[in-house]
DNA sequence: ATTTGTCTGGAACGATCGGTCAAGACCAAG
DNA sequence: CTTGGTCTTGACCGATCGTTCCAGACAAAT
């Protein structure tokens, strides 16, 4: 039997991941995409298939990892209260560092894609339910151990929570001052009383 | 002296607006335009120059009905402390509404393109802060009367509601449910005091 | 060393992209 | 009616799009 790949899929998924990040989905093309992630236009059809499961599976990375471990990680290196503090924080880091994968891929991919793509609607849809779990969660802990008053409305407050967090993203790509969005993330942290 | 055009130039980038809006830039092709807008490919080049510069106008048509306008309307009808609350109430009704044309095309394109075009950039950027300035003005005015307790701070609270605002927009194409956008525009009154 | 079957590199596909151009249609001025 | 010049129409341009395919390179199994 003979021969195995000689370049790592997930290593060449995750430059994809950026490449889709930083200029979104139709404005990266093929020669982009083989460009970048140093394969050639056969072994990327053979490994990922057409630009659109291409897509998928980039964006299934950016949540494995900038969704699902990153809440891991402020939940196990945070309290309730803290670990939402702490993900405004890191927005405005990413943000001001800048870099060419500014904002978030599943916020860039809801306004261009999701209206017209039923199976990536479905995707970024179940993702931002995920990111409002993280915050109501942690609101409703917060509240048990007493770091959040109880007057707190969990659910509302998750939900505006993302918008701050979904706003920040945006204004990464838009106006990536520190002012403005440290002025987003006080009003955030005023939320949580 | 020759003949006037026989269709109406603003009219025709209206539709071109609505385009955009609806697709995005890159999604959308000369081709889509030329259908849509009901002129052919000549015209649409004589009129608008290249694609950027229509897109340019489209930017601006949107900016002058979506923003100005818009913000005079509720200027004119409503006290400042209202105008801000059925600025939400008026997000909430079209994305329930639904249509091809969800969201803000401002917001659509601060993400797609803001990145990598400068000339879009810096319109896009005027254009949000012309909004942040909107809810700045109506806090300040609010407190003047007295409907706004004075111990908001109105740039911070200014640059939450424009967040708040920015991701009702992202919501209205990726999560448009009333339940959702409810609770953000609650939270947004509630950050009036 | 030969066989085996995947992986590689690049040529090539038809379709569509943004943009141009020339020829005819058309109305107003003379 | 003739002339002058703009607008319309549709063919056309080279480039690039996403995708396919094949011949050669290659390592493991025999």
């Amino acid at each position: 039997m003979p021969w195995e790949k000689n370049f790592d899929a997930d290593e060449a998924l995750t430059k994809a991941m950026h490449a889709f990040w930083a200029r979104g989905y139709e404005a990266t093309s093929i020669n982009d995409l083989v460009d970048c992630m140093g394969i050639n236009r056969g072994s990327l059809y053979a490994t990922f298939g057409d630009k659109h499961s291409l897509f998928l599976g980039a964006l299934r990375q950016y949540r494995a990892v900038h969704l699902h471990d990153w809440v891991a990680s402020l939940t196990r290196a945070h309290g309730p209260r803290d670990g939402i503090v702490a993900a405004f924080e890191q927005a405005i880091a990413a943000a001001v560092e800048g870099g060419s994968c500014s904002g978030c891929l599943l916020v860039n991919t809801a306004l261009e894609l999701s209206p017209h793509d039923q199976e990536v609607s479905a995707f970024v849809r179940n993702s931002l339910i995920e990111m409002e779990t993280f915050f109501r969660d942690g609101i409703e802990r917060g509240q048990a151990v007493g770091e959040i008053p109880a007057h707190i409305a969990p659910v509302d407050t998750a939900r505006a929570l993302l918008g701050l967090f979904i706003a920040m993203r945006v204004f990464s790509r838009s106006r990536p001052e520190e002012s403005l969005l440290r002025s987003v993330a006080n009003q955030a942290r005023a939320m949580l009383g």
